[in-house]
DNA sequence: CCGACTTTGAGAATCTGGTCACAAGCGACC
DNA sequence: GGTCGCTTGTGACCAGATTCTCAAAGTCGG
């Protein structure tokens, strides 16, 4: 059952969470509608943006009053997917892998943890919160019994590839990659990448620029105003 | 001093480091020159691309033969400024925190972590790897002494506008936000954002797209093909 | 029920980035 | 030294995203 939906921009899927995020906090608030200017302030956008960016969804505004936060946040979850439950799968459990094993905020709408996976005999069988490590030879058994669509790459560069493939042979359809390498996947396969190294490099590029430029040079990268 | 040098936009630098490892690896094979289609095979984006990102650092390459590995790697690395030391301080040692701490692959180029600073009382004192944790309340001094100019916030949403403002107000003009949360920085300082369940919320959209529209479906974010 | 006021939704214009195509430049080989 | 093949560098074109603008549609007070 297609329903006939718009094609969403990648750029406004982008900014879908964040819009999420910050109807969630304005829903705490007990607050029942918000302006695309209110919401455009607190998701770090411009109203105009968020006002087509909402559009590609539906008409879900009310002209002269708003958006009502209950209903605009549930549209955006389901459009996210953040209505159902994603079994997810962490593989290699070093020090990222921990981390992001403990991290909540994951759970907390629809992400679970439910595997966390390691090639070193050394670290499988530990326990890490509520998860025994378990040995990446079983992942395919693993992976199929729990259902586990979304794999999270924390393993050293060197090996991210073939553990992708791994992941990719099990059946996982998205890749969420921590590693510092390039990692490819067929068609029908969706991959994200975060790296901290790019990040810190990115900065140190317009902190040098800034540096030659003197106070007040060239545009960095996402420069917002104080309010 | 400021040498004439062209605006290069932000898209590129967003590559660069992208090219930067790529020829990392390269030199370490021993390998002389790349072309630009070998480049952008291993830095996975195309060839084109890589041509023009590279014309705007200026005209490094030699017709017929391609790119000198070690030049190029020497001017990039100019051009993000990894040629420079750039202490690092990281704000906020939970587990993300301390697993960031650990995290070797900073240290590698530039980025030392000199710093490690938390609010908990518990906490402060503590050791990870080398570094003791120190007390927020030191930060202006710590930030001045070891003149750091890059911050790591891997604090909790709730303080982390207030901290980066104490990063900002300490001398910090680059930050690094792992925070799930807005932050907002003065002009003239240099923000960027890690997020980690925006990242999982974005794959949940598109697998959610594919298991409607059947395999094969939209386009999801970066696909890439196998080789 | 009307008029003033607010805010959305979307078309048009603009900006930024990506792709294409090819002339220019260089090395190699005869 | 001339010719051939390869690869860069870039101008022209195209696509996607952002911003601007304003008519349309709603609320609210009287």
């Amino acid at each position: 059952m297609g329903e006939p939906r718009r094609r969403i921009p990648e750029a406004t899927v982008a900014r879908l969470p964040l819009y999420y995020r910050a109807l969630l906090d304005t829903a705490e608030r007990e607050i029942a509608t918000v302006s695309s200017e209110r919401l455009a302030e607190l998701a770090g956008v411009n109203a105009a943006k968020v006002r087509k960016d909402l559009s590609y969804l539906g008409s879900y505004g009310t002209r002269g009053v708003g958006y009502d936060v209950e209903y605009l946040l549930h549209e955006i979850s389901r459009e996210l997917g953040l209505t159902r439950d994603w079994p997810v799968a962490i593989v290699g459990v070093g020090n990222l892998g921990r981390a992001l094993a403990n991290y909540r905020g994951f759970g907390a709408r629809g992400f679970r943890v439910v595997a966390l996976i390691d090639a070193d005999p050394d670290v499988v069988g530990t326990t890490v919160g509520e998860l025994v490590v378990e040995p990446l030879a079983e992942l395919d058994r693993i992976v199929a019994e729990r259902e586990i669509v979304i794999g999270i790459l924390a393993t050293p560069a060197t090996v991210a590839q073939d553990v992708t493939d791994q992941l990719v042979d099990a059946g996982v359809t998205s890749i969420l990659n921590f590693a510092p390498a390039l990692v490819t996947v067929p068609e029908g396969v969706s991959l994200r990448k975060v790296d901290l190294a790019i990040e810190l490099q990115i900065l140190s590029f317009y902190q040098l620029r800034r540096a030659f430029s003197g106070p007040g040079g060239l545009a960095p990268e996402r420069r917002k105003s104080v309010l």
